[in-house]
DNA sequence: GGGGCTTAGAC
RNA sequence: UUUGUCUAAGCCCC
């Protein structure tokens, strides 16, 4: 009970002390060997950098930290207190404030994650070092790497895996790293930040960062595993800690594909991939410290159906070769949602519930357009065409009004008060002749529908050449 | 090429 | 209420 109760919010705790003995020696060695090259600092706490990086905070909107200041407010605040807090980050005295301890529920239901939410000030800061670190660590980082990288996507990394499945690399190991972003070995982490920042301040502000904290219940506690789940850093940290991974088995000639900690590595055989994952596994245990999932970690056959899942998507064979589907579990969350929002929510008009649909299934295409999926979308538009057929008719609740606007769209008298006079189902109705007469596609449109099936050859099209 | 806003998805 | 990185689409501006 106590031991569950001290598991910590995005960062392990530490039961003693925020120990940090271990890293003085190596600390002090390094430093006499890089005072000469400074500057790195200077570029982080240059007004450009920092100007951008406040601005990047303040336009994701986020929520304050355990100060309570809010992105608004941060702003006057740093126009009063630059010089002050510039001065002590300099100097090497500025402490970070511990992180707000958040729980919240996971997308899928499954149980909840934990986050830890800097202060406004503390997060301008981070982004401001992650904007200077970012282009340092990029040309270091593995081919394989998409995640949390620039010009870099989840359809480049499944368009690799699916590149690979076709040059006959048939299995897969599914690597699930059990708490990633707490189990990350602060020790670790700093000397691999020390191989390529010759800046010591840097180094100092950034263990800080990683030592600064949570607060529970009024009491800090301090953190000596993990990086905070919201710091703006953390995405980078979290890559140049497992470049390591992508690098050892880069030399070792082992093709993986990983998006941040969700790693894929490929293998023409299932003895291969077997080996793989245990020899991945005594990698990642025993000399980057992290837990692997043993249960969720498992070869799979890439293009068997329902087994390999990556990124939202899945991977299959016929006849024609192998193709990118959209994982099941994905589409059933479509199509949820969708019926969501084309069920009768309050009063809304069916326009604006239209647009609703536009703007989701808009932004789900921009995702998922590199799967083949054109029969989907087909079925998708009927089905969504009759689910507005009888949002449209509900709406027209009384039989007076049905028979009314069935005439008014074009329906015979005789018919429409027969139909606006039905004792039939809405489903029955919607899919009916009539309503496909009176409320038809071309009205639909007209009413801001959107063609989201012409969409998707769009993108597609567009993508597939330039 | 840059910037603003909104939405969607991955982790 | 719920942090962060990255990507994409749509609209708008230079």
């Amino acid at each position: 009970m106590k031991a569950e109760y001290r598991k910590g919010c995005r960062q392990r705790d530490s039961v003693e002390r925020e120990g940090d003995a271990g890293a003085r020696s190596i600390e002090a060695r390094e430093g006499k060997e890089r005072d000469g090259a400074e500057g790195l600092m200077e570029r982080i706490l240059n007004r450009e950098n920092l100007n951008r990086a406040y601005k990047q905070v303040k336009r994701n909107h986020g929520a304050p930290g355990i100060d309570g200041m809010t992105v608004e407010a941060a702003s006057p605040w740093l126009r009063e207190n630059r010089d002050g807090l510039l001065q002590s980050i300099r100097e090497g005295h500025y402490k970070p404030s511990p992180v707000r301890c958040k729980e919240i529920p996971k997308p899928d239901g499954s149980g909840t994650r934990k986050l830890g939410i800097p202060t406004v000030v503390d997060r301008v800061i981070q982004q401001a070092i992650a904007q200077q670190l970012q282009p340092l660590f990029e040309p270091l980082f593995s081919e394989g790497s998409y995640g949390y990288r620039p010009g870099r996507s989840a359809q480049q990394a499944i368009r690799k895996v699916k590149t690979y499945a076709e040059q006959d690399y048939g299995h897969a190991v599914e690597i699930d790293l059990s708490k990633y972003f707490d189990t990350l070995n602060h020790e670790l982490l700093l000397n691999l930040l020390r191989k390529r920042i010759p800046d010591k301040r840097v180094i100092d502000l950034i263990k800080k960062y990683l030592k600064s904290g949570v607060m529970e219940n009024g009491v800090r506690r301090a953190t000596e595993e993990g990086s905070p789940q919201g710091g703006p850093l953390s995405p980078l940290l979290a890559n140049i800690y497992l470049n390591e991974f992508d690098q050892e088995m880069e030399s070792r000639g082992v093709t993986v594909i990983r998006y941040a900690d969700d790693i894929v590595v490929l293998a023409k055989s299932r003895r291969a991939a077997e080996r793989l994952l245990e020899s991945s596994r005594t990698y990642l245990e025993q000399k980057l410290k992290l837990h692997m999932n043993t249960q969720k970690s498992k070869v799979v056959s890439i293009v068997a159906q329902k087994h390999f899942k990556f990124l939202g998507f899945a991977l299959g064979k016929n006849g024609k070769g192998v193709y990118i589907r959209v994982h099941r579990q994905s589409l059933a969350k479509a199509k949820k949602k969708l019926k969501e929002l084309t069920s009768r929510s309050q009063g809304r008009k069916a326009r604006q519930v239209m647009e609703n649909v536009k703007v989701y299934i808009r932004g789900w295409i921009g995702y998922f357009y590199v799967a083949d999926m054109k029969r989907i979308l087909q079925g998708w538009n009927e089905w969504l065409r009759r689910r507005m057929r009888m949002y449209i008719w509900k709406q027209w609740k009384k039989p007076r009004t049905k028979v009314q606007n069935l005439q008014k769209l074009g329906i015979p008298e005789w018919q429409a008060y027969q139909w606006g006079n039905t004792r039939l189902g809405y489903w029955r109705i919607a899919g009916s002749a009539v309503l496909n007469r009176s409320v038809t596609n071309a009205r639909l449109a007209q009413a801001g529908y959107y063609d989201f099936p012409a969409q998707y050859e769009r993108l597609r099209q567009l993508h597939s050449n330039g």
